[in-house]
RNA sequence: GGAGUCGGCCAGGCAAUCGCGUUUUCGUCCUUGUGACGAAAGGGAGGAAAGUCCGGGCUCCACAGGGCAGGGUGCCAGGUAACCUCUGGGAGGCGUGAGUCUACGGAAAGUGCAGCAGAAAAUAUACCGCCCGCCCCAUUAUUAAUAAUGUGGGCAGGUAAGGGUGAAAUGGUGCGGUAAGAGCGCACCGCGCAACUGGUAACAGUUUGUGGCAUGGUAAACCCCACCCGGAGCAAGACCAAAUAGGAAGACUAUAUCGUGGCCCGCGGUGUCUUCGGGUAGGUCGCUUGAGGUUGUUGGUGACAACAGUCCCAGAUGAAUGAUUGCCCACGACAGAACCCGGCUUACCGGCCGGCUCCCACU
């Protein structure tokens, strides 16, 4: 699948927006946020702090895996609506190795994905957990 | 072969599949554009891209001008757009040596500073000593006066040889000299000044003359001297322009105020008149052809320069340059361009090449 300029969020506006009410999904190498988007497609936003990785290489290896991980499994999946997703990678990921990291992405996109359906059949009723 | 020293280079490789920016070409579509989509080809992080410590280019402020303040540089010469820890040379320290280190101008313009120790720390001074003289005491000689002697005491003076302190104590060694001593005199060494010679110069000298020898340290303390430095930075700055708002440009000019930077001068705007376009969100440009790389020739000890040929080698902007698999090996460190260059500093797994020095062995 490919990956092109309009995957991904790119305006301080939409993270407000997702920040707003969002789906919520962490572990202790990611804290993933997502919101529907009403968009023919998902997209993908980042924001890698200082505090989490200090080395800007390492800031760069966190986003591409985060990206690659978007392109080969998300894009393909079909759910409910459409998702902006927001990924802040934590102080912990920076130690981590690639598999781990790619291995929780996918937990994450799968668990933000059904967290979405779940809502939008309940969401007439409210929620009794 | 071992030890060392200086310089240069590389920064895992190959293949397959998928993917992200950029440039060019081609195709399709339409709203015919700096458009969208698709395909192919080219190219896609570093030696430090980092720290932002210096120096420039570039942009705007006046064309960056005068003065004060402030800052920088600091042996000599050269190179450079400019700076430097660059190049070559000099001096001094370290090393057997190759080499290496040096904030390396001025302390007889002035001011300041120096713990402990030591007698004394800056107009030299005199603690222990050494020595002359006088007095007392003791002993000996002597009839006495007196004289001589002393591990003896005191007073006044002469000394800086010797001792001890310190990072540093007012030249060193020897001989003469003297009461003891002293550049007091002499020889040699060192030092200052002048001349001469060599060198563009710093500086040097088996050179000559002269001075008995002075001006202790500290200027990464103030300071003095010489030379240099205007300010802000690509969020510079230029252009296109929704919403919104009513100003903007040109000419002339007293006060006041703003631009303007640490301050003053100076300069420009706000004021008046004339004429109609200005501008935030957002976007485009600036943005990579450059003090460029590379090859050769020539000049130079060298940094480097000149000429000729040849190449185009990241340009993102919520920010591209990656992922997976397989094989190989030395098993992969530090680390990510953000306007661009020249330096410096710091980080770093390892590997390769070359020059030179010392030691050992062999011929």
């Amino acid at each position: 699948m490919k990956f092109s300029r309009q995957l991904r969020m790119l305006h301080p506006r939409e993270f407000k927006q997702v920040f707003n009410q969002p789906i919520r999904s962490s572990d202790p190498c990611f804290r993933v946020l997502a919101r529907v988007n009403g968009k023919q497609h998902h997209r993908l936003g980042m924001a890698v702090s200082k505090k989490a990785c200090s080395k800007a290489v390492g800031r760069n290896r966190i986003k591409r895996l985060v990206r690659e991980s978007f392109r080969t499994q998300q894009a393909g999946q079909v759910s409910a609506g459409n998702l902006d997703f927001v990924v802040l990678p934590t102080a912990w990921a920076t130690n981590q190795s690639n598999e781990t990291l790619v291995k929780s992405l996918s937990v994450h996109w799968q668990k933000v994905c059904r967290k979405a359906e779940d809502s939008n059949d309940n969401s007439p009723k409210p929620n009794d957990g």
